[in-house]
RNA sequence: GGCGGCAUAGCCAAACGGUAAGGCGGCGGUCUGCAAAACCGCUAUUUAUCGGUUCGACUCCGGUUGCCGCCUCCA
């Protein structure tokens, strides 16, 4: 049994699937306009959990991510940088896709891109302008958000009290100030296609709308995303789909909350964002998917440049726990399954974190058995998406260090510390680190 | 201005009606020729604040203060 907080009930709830054994999840992507930083990694890295916790229940995951590489902003900033707007985005889907490949984040049954998706978008146009709910003006084409009752349903928005936000600039060609663009004539130079509304582009939030629908059908199970897509996007989502369809769009809504840097929501344009692939120059994946997974989805979580750190110190003991304890294939199924149940119990990896590190500790104490403590520990991180796989050893060079400091160990045994500490602080040099012990001595490159 | 969320030790962070997990850091210790590493122990009489409900509240209700998100492109 899952269950988890969905958006639109404002609760937590029991998961029923559409088809038994089968959940469809449709993750928001990336607009391609800059490189992908720690905040959008937060909500794949949420995403990944997700599913992974699904697929070890047993279910049959179909995901949909999708990249947005079309947008005003996207055209704004590859002329700035003189590139054509495909080439632009390209190199960020790039980016992206590098990064999740090296944080083991699993890959999405297919990646759909907008531009891809035209015909779609269009033909979703068309069908609500035929029921009402949009209307032609001047080269774009409108929604007419009053005339969907459940409007603000995920967001728990009035449209009376959204009309009186005076932060909603007026543009002239809206019937409503709410109502949004499904499709915007091009101005002279910028990209197009052609439609029954002439030249023109898909507005942001259809396109999601007509990728989901093609690949999930009219109804799928979850809908993923930042808390920052839920107004005005997702709940644009919704308006579209179900005018479109007359059927419910989404059953859950997951959302994670925001990455902050320095108490500001960490993002593209307030330009204070660090980019996932420089981060993992400096910290391993490991490193950076404890660091996410400290802290429940739910909650903001706060970047410092500290935290980094203090996650790769506490990764490197479960590390070492499991390289010195593992052994056989037995496991303490209790263990096992308590740190499962909070995995399905919303996700909850801090708390699945804490019981990992008190039965670590208590395995070190005597109180617990070692080797099924270490191969229930490593088990569940691999089902989270840890990569725990042996590094592949270059055994000559082993070897060689290998003789090293059995003749470091000799000198020792002779009392010749001088000789065997140069030769310690030789090998540190190397950056390979002897680490003495009453079992012998071992060395580890760090 | 409207809507929503959050406040737990030096820092990070669980628990959400049954009497405060865990991590990092710090301090003390074991081991060691020394050091490092490793491991052990200690580190919140108390959950922003005031009041209420209850046998019992970090957990529920109301007020106050502070912070954050959304209402504009955003994961």
């Amino acid at each position: 049994m899952i269950k988890f907080f969905n958006t639109l009930s404002g609760k937590k709830e029991i998961f029923k699937p559409i088809k038994e054994g089968n959940v469809s999840i449709y993750v928001c992507g990336m607009t391609v306009q800059n490189r992908p930083h720690l905040g959008h990694m937060r909500a794949y890295i949420t995403a990944d959990l997700i599913r992974r916790v699904f697929e070890h229940n047993g279910y049959t995951v179909k995901m949909i991510q999708n990249f947005t590489d079309i947008d005003d902003k996207i055209i704004e900033r590859s002329r700035e940088f003189g590139m054509d707007y495909r080439v632009f985005g390209e190199q960020y889907i790039k980016e992206y896709i590098d990064s999740a490949i090296k944080m083991n984040i699993l890959q999405p049954y297919y990646y759909p891109r907008a531009t891809q998706h035209i015909n779609e978008i269009i033909d979703l146009v068309e069908k609500l302008i035929e029921k009402g709910y949009a209307y032609f003006v001047d080269g774009d084409v409108y929604y007419r958000t009053e005339m969907f009752k459940d409007y603000g349903k995920l967001s728990g928005k009035k449209i009376e009290d959204l009309r009186s936000g005076a932060r909603i600039k007026i543009n002239p060609k809206k019937k409503n100030p709410l109502d949004f663009a499904l499709w915007k004539g091009a101005k002279e130079g910028e990209p197009y296609w052609y439609s029954p509304w002439g030249k023109g582009r898909p507005g942001w939030h259809i396109e999601c709308s007509a990728m989901s629908m093609k690949y999930l059908g009219e109804t799928f199970d979850i809908h993923a995303g930042g808390t920052d897509l839920i107004f005005p996007h997702h709940e644009n989502e919704i308006a579209q789909s179900e005018a479109a369809t007359g059927k419910t769009f989404a059953n859950y809504w997951i959302h994670n909350e925001m990455l902050r840097i320095k108490g500001e929501k960490m993002s593209k344009s307030l330009s204070n964002f660090l980019a996932v692939s420089d981060i993992l120059k400096e910290v391993s994946p490991n490193a950076l998917r404890l660091y996410y997974y400290r802290t429940h989805f739910r909650s903001p979580l706060e970047y410092d440049e500290n935290s980094l750190q203090e996650a790769s110190n506490s990764f490197e003991r479960i590390e070492r726990f499991i390289s010195k304890n593992t052994s056989g294939s037995g496991l303490d199924n209790e263990l096992f399954d308590g740190l499962m149940r909070n995995l399905n119990d919303n996700f909850n990896s801090p708390k699945t974190l804490g019981l990992m590190f008190a039965a670590i500790k208590d395995a070190n104490n005597g109180i617990r058995e070692k080797s099924t403590t270490a191969n229930t520990v490593k088990k569940v991180l691999e089902i989270i998406g840890f990569d725990l796989k042996e590094e592949k050893k270059n055994e000559i060079s082993d070897k060689i260090i290998d003789g090293i400091v059995a003749i470091r160990d000799r000198m020792r045994a002779e009392k010749q510390f001088q000789y065997a500490d140069m030769i310690r602080d030789e090998l540190n040099k190397l950056n390979i680190e002897i680490l003495d012990s009453k079992d012998g001595t071992k060395w580890k490159i760090k």
